[in-house]
DNA sequence: CGGGGAATTGATTGAAATCAAGATAGGTGG
DNA sequence: CCACCTATCTTGATTTCAATCAATTCCCCG
């Protein structure tokens, strides 16, 4: 066990502890030659403490970016989609922790490779500036909806931010799956699951959506869920 | 009027509206020819929706850089404080509000004379990326404090971090000026101006702070405060 | 000295958390 | 193939923390 995971070692809802970190990651020898690691729901790839020696891409799935207080409390501070990168702008550790939601697919660069890469390719230097400055513009909305949204607010918010990324990646806007358990969305949103749940329920018998096994969501009415977010 | 700034008339703690906006700016020649910027308490710097036309640098006070939501919710996503950069990673337009809570002096920089500089300058470049990437940091460990903490939590640790920048500024971090109303403590946290008022006087009673005038905190217990905090 | 924004304090309400059962479903092994 | 087992989700009852509503009080500044 490394040194940097005690601070799960509280939780109960991590099967996974310990067993398969950094499994599937087999050479750091350039960017060009980044492995591909595959991971199960709720693997995962570091940990907040964790020396930062790569920087992954997302290929599938989602990944839940977190950071943990001493008591077992969770704030997911962002979800990390196919396109996305994982731990730009940080220097020597990782400050949060990263964990897939659903199974998944992620490309490892060592850190070090994207660097000197990017020293030498003003484009990618620039590929890279702007993927911070998004997820600083992420980061700031999610604040936000969670300092001042009511949970209604919260979840009709979260829910077109779903709907958006589901249309713009070419897909149908108004069907799509969530990908994670109602804990995640509970700590993305600073909510308890009950309260995500109820509030789902509200906007099934509202009319707004409907929901298959829990995960499988349609949005039946788009600019009522639009003003609920406001 | 300009259009952007719509958005503000209907709030009546904006008495500034409309007067002095882009006061004080003569010259847009060059980056080392920046101008200097006075500003009086709640001046607006610019608004959301405004043409990016600058980057500015803080001399003296603070600036809140803050949203505000269509009926008039506001949520503070950072103060910036002396040393600081205003309106960086952003292309466009504003994305936020830029509001000084005291008296403050900023220095005004055209976008795109520190653009072409940073592209000529890897250092400035570089300065630039950990700037924003700090921002990232800081907007993202405030979400955690206000998704997840206590209204006590929240005070404590935004009193933790006063403390701490006075200490890391050379000065003494058991005594330093708030500078602010407790409204803009308030947007910040996702508190209202009553509990941020009640949690002080509560700190007050515990014997873990010391408040002068409103604005003046002494810190007389700072291991307690500091738990308070997690 | 008086006016007005800001802060404090008190009383009450309310939205979400907590506590507590059940319901559903996905996966495993007999 | 079915039955169980465990995660997860839903729903209900109650509590609690912070918001809201409502006065004062405190200063700062003219």
């Amino acid at each position: 066990m490394l040194g940097a995971t005690t601070v799960h070692d509280a939780f109960p809802y991590n099967p996974h502890q310990g067993l398969s970190r950094n499994s599937g990651v087999r050479k750091r020898d350039g960017f060009e030659h980044a492995t591909i690691r595959r991971l199960r729901a709720k693997e995962y790839i570091f940990c907040e403490g964790d020396p930062r020696t790569q920087v992954f891409y997302v290929e599938q799935g989602v990944v839940a970016l977190s950071k943990v207080l001493g008591d077992g409390r969770r704030q997911v501070i962002d979800f990390a989609y196919p396109g996305d990168y994982i731990g730009l702008g940080l220097h020597g550790e990782y400050i949060f922790d990263a964990q897939a939601t659903c199974a998944a697919k992620v490309k490892c660069i060592p850190a070090t490779a994207l660097e000197e890469a990017a020293a030498s390719d003003p484009d990618l230097a620039l590929t890279l500036y702007k993927a911070v400055s998004a997820e600083l513009a992420t980061a700031r909305n999610l604040l936000v909806c969670v300092g001042q949204g009511t949970a209604m607010e919260r979840i009709a918010a979260f829910l077109v931010r779903l709907s958006d990324r589901a249309a713009s990646s070419g897909r149908n806007g108004s069907a799509f799956s969530l990908m994670m358990r109602r804990s995640d969305i509970g700590d993305l949103l600073g909510l308890t699951i009950e309260t995500v749940s109820r509030t789902l329920t509200k906007l099934r018998s509202m009319g707004v959506i409907e929901i298959v096994n829990s995960t499988e969501v349609h949005v039946l009415d788009e600019v009522k869920l639009e003003q609920l977010s406001a």
